[in-house]
RNA sequence: GGGGACGUAGCUCAAUUGGUUAGUAGCGCUGCCCUGUCACGGCAGAGGUUGCGGGUUCGAGCCCCGUCGUCCCCGCCA
């Protein structure tokens, strides 16, 4: 029990608690010009308050503006108690302000509320940091302090537009015929991809749920029920490790449809991007959107989701090199291997510390070395081209059409690996540079991934996507021989150089999906065990299906323009997967531990 | 799992090469004054375990080791 000391008088509480004679007649971005002469009551947060002495001027802020309410300290003895974050109730006639005291930065700004009556529904302590946009405040603090961090306009502003967002791709495809159906967040654990986070039975001793790594299996035995149109706002789980686009749980518009091939799925995508930017931005896109096969996408930009915003695409000079003077690249086309280029433009400010810098993230990235070159009005200043002959460089200059101020990187190894470095760089450079186009929105489809890629750390093959893709009709005869060759039906989604959604065209075929899991080198006792409800629903009349899932924060992200996927999350975690408000996760009673059959080890 | 940046007042930051008792710092906070401000203004004031632990040194905010936390990147993320 708490002492009297603590305790709040009686008349302090029914203030607070009681009945309230005033209820909310407008919000603070409501009012204008035209309200002059009528009354109102507002409700909000002191934001500031400019205390004159013998006048009280405090702007109150709630989600949808902020209002100046004046207050004459004489008339309302509240008026000098009031501080930043405590929550007011005020009613008054609202005034035009006298003339030339009108506020243009201020969407209430042409009027005021002179009050008659004042009522402080709750103090607040100095908060930590103050609600405004105008300082850079650390993050572990707003995190800590989320409930306050949210306050702010442009965090309101950023959480709307996630509502906005959601509420016009659930029309979009309720319009288009599309079913939204729930599935468990407790299910089974799928050790194939990322990793799970658990939840054990307490009923079921020593057994474990899983949290969904997201819907795909529910999406396909739905397409077997006969749910043709399928979608779902849903949260999945994956416990591993983050970026600053990446959250351990995070949400998806998940879409599945059956009796459809890629080309359906990728207009019912662009349709809805198309919605999603007039909507959101005001912008108009073009639609379809370019495709590119991941060997294209690859070999002209380096990357799986290329930022075509970008210009400079590499260049493939092995045959220029194949009789060069230069043994580094002739040898290396001899070996089979390749010389791949980067030309990259205006690159005055470029000097020979800033390349050797680029060396070094090229060997980060798996590089053995950089050649560049830089034409300036000397001539070329490079490490490398003294090597060369005249005519390479003529050739180079042909091909690549330099001009002075361009500059050249040059990677020799086998040629995904190089064009893969040189996209790292290219990267880099566009920013260093500011050569990214980001008046533009670019929108692409990568298809044609490989199926399988192998992995040496578990040294099987491994699905690129996911199992359950479909192979290329076209590669079928490849599978049993030659399973890296086959090109699978997956797809991404990419803006901006930004990998915004996946998904392919399904295996609905028992017996190719048993074939997957023998490359996979999934037994088929382990495929029964771990997958058996699936290859069960495929025998029972499995429609043709195929489908997608978005990453609706980090689309949102992208809308707002916010930097981080946090900004768009009313609750994120830290980069270390822990909630800095709640303190979770969290150890819990060994008596919970007990009743769920767990015994930690440390 | 690995690499990098950062951690000083409530907040944002400063503090020369390791040198007195940490800085007239900005914002915020407290008190007083002020009837037209809007990032109000004026005067006065309070506020510090330099994340934590250890070491080197005559002397550490600064150097070294460890640790915790935040952020970014690689691995990882079907």
């Amino acid at each position: 029990m708490k002492g009297p000391s603590s305790m709040v008088p009686f008349d302090k509480l029914r203030a607070r608690h009681g009945p309230r004679s005033l209820k909310r007649t407008h919000t603070c971005g409501d009012l204008t010009a035209k309200h002059a002469g009528k009354k109102a009551v507002l409700t909000g947060w002191c934001d500031v308050r400019r205390d004159h002495g013998g006048l009280v001027f405090v702007d109150l802020r709630d989600r949808y503006g902020k209002t100046q309410v004046v207050l004459d300290p004489k008339k309302i003895r509240q008026a000098k108690e009031i501080r930043p974050e405590y929550v007011l109730a005020v009613s008054g006639a609202v005034r035009k302000r006298p003339k030339g005291m009108e506020n243009k930065k201020m969407a209430t700004g042409a009027v005021e509320l002179a009050v008659e009556e004042c009522a402080i529904l709750n103090r607040s302590p100095t908060p930590p940091f103050e609600i405004s946009e105008e300082k850079e405040v650390s993050e572990d603090l707003r995190l800590q302090y989320r409930f306050l961090d949210l306050r702010k306009p442009k965090m309101q502003k950023f959480l709307i537009l996630r509502h906005q967002t959601a509420q016009i791709v659930r029309n979009y495809f309720s319009q288009k015929g599309f079913l939204e159906i729930e599935t468990p967040m407790l299910t089974r654990s799928t050790p194939e991809g990322a990793r799970d986070y658990l939840v054990p039975s307490r009923v079921q001793a020593g057994k474990f749920f899983a949290l969904p790594q997201s819907p795909q299996l529910f999406k396909q035995l739905l397409m077997v029920a006969g749910f043709d149109k399928y979608f779902q706002l849903v949260k999945c789980f994956r416990d591993e490790d983050l970026r600053a686009d990446r959250q351990p749980e995070f949400t998806q518009i998940d879409v599945e449809a059956s009796f459809v091939e890629r080309e359906d799925i990728f207009a019912l995508v662009e349709g809805l991007m198309a919605v999603l930017l007039k909507e959101v931005l005001g912008v108009k896109i073009k639609t379809p959107f370019d495709r590119l096969s991941y060997v294209e996408a690859l070999w002209n930009y380096g990357s799986d989701k290329p930022d075509r915003r970008i210009v400079w695409k590499i260049v493939d000079v092995s045959e220029i090199f194949q009789k060069s003077p230069f043994k580094i690249f002739s040898q290396a086309v001899a070996g089979g291997k390749s010389v791949q280029t980067l030309k990259v433009t205006g690159t005055g400010v470029l000097v020979r510390k800033d390349f050797e810098a680029l060396e070094a993230l090229a060997v980060r990235s798996g590089a053995r070395g950089l050649g560049w070159a830089k034409l300036t009005k000397e001539g070329w200043m490079s490490p490398i081209a003294k090597n060369f002959s005249e005519a390479d460089k003529s050739a180079l200059v042909k091909e690549l059409q330099l001009k002075e101020g361009d500059a050249v990187l040059f990677v020799a190894d086998e040629k995904n690996l190089a064009c893969a470095v040189l996209g790292t760089l290219r990267l880099e450079l566009a920013e260093k540079l500011k050569a990214i186009d980001t008046a533009r929105n670019d929108f692409c489809w990568v298809t044609d991934f490989p199926l399988f890629e192998w992995s040496a750390l578990e040294k099987r093959y491994v699905s690129v996507h996911h199992p359950f893709t479909s192979p290329h009709p076209d590669d079928l005869s490849l599978l049993a021989g030659e399973p890296q060759k086959v090109r699978s039906q997956g797809y991404d989604l990419v803006w901006n150089g930004s990998e915004i959604g996946g998904g392919s065209i399904r295996i609905h075929d028992r017996a190719l999906q048993q074939q997957v899991f023998e490359i996979l080198n999934i037994s088929s006792a382990d495929a029964e065990r771990r997958f058996g409800f699936l290859l069960k629903a495929l025998e029972y009349g499995a429609p043709p299906h195929g489908g997608i899932a978005l990453g609706f924060d980090r689309l949102v992200m992208l809308l707002s323009g916010a930097d981080s996927i946090r900004d768009v999350i009313a609750f994120p975690k830290t980069a270390s997967a822990t909630c800095l408000m709640t303190e979770a996760p969290a150890e819990v009673d060994a008596r919970q531990l007990k009743e769920l059959h767990i015994q930690t080890t440390r």
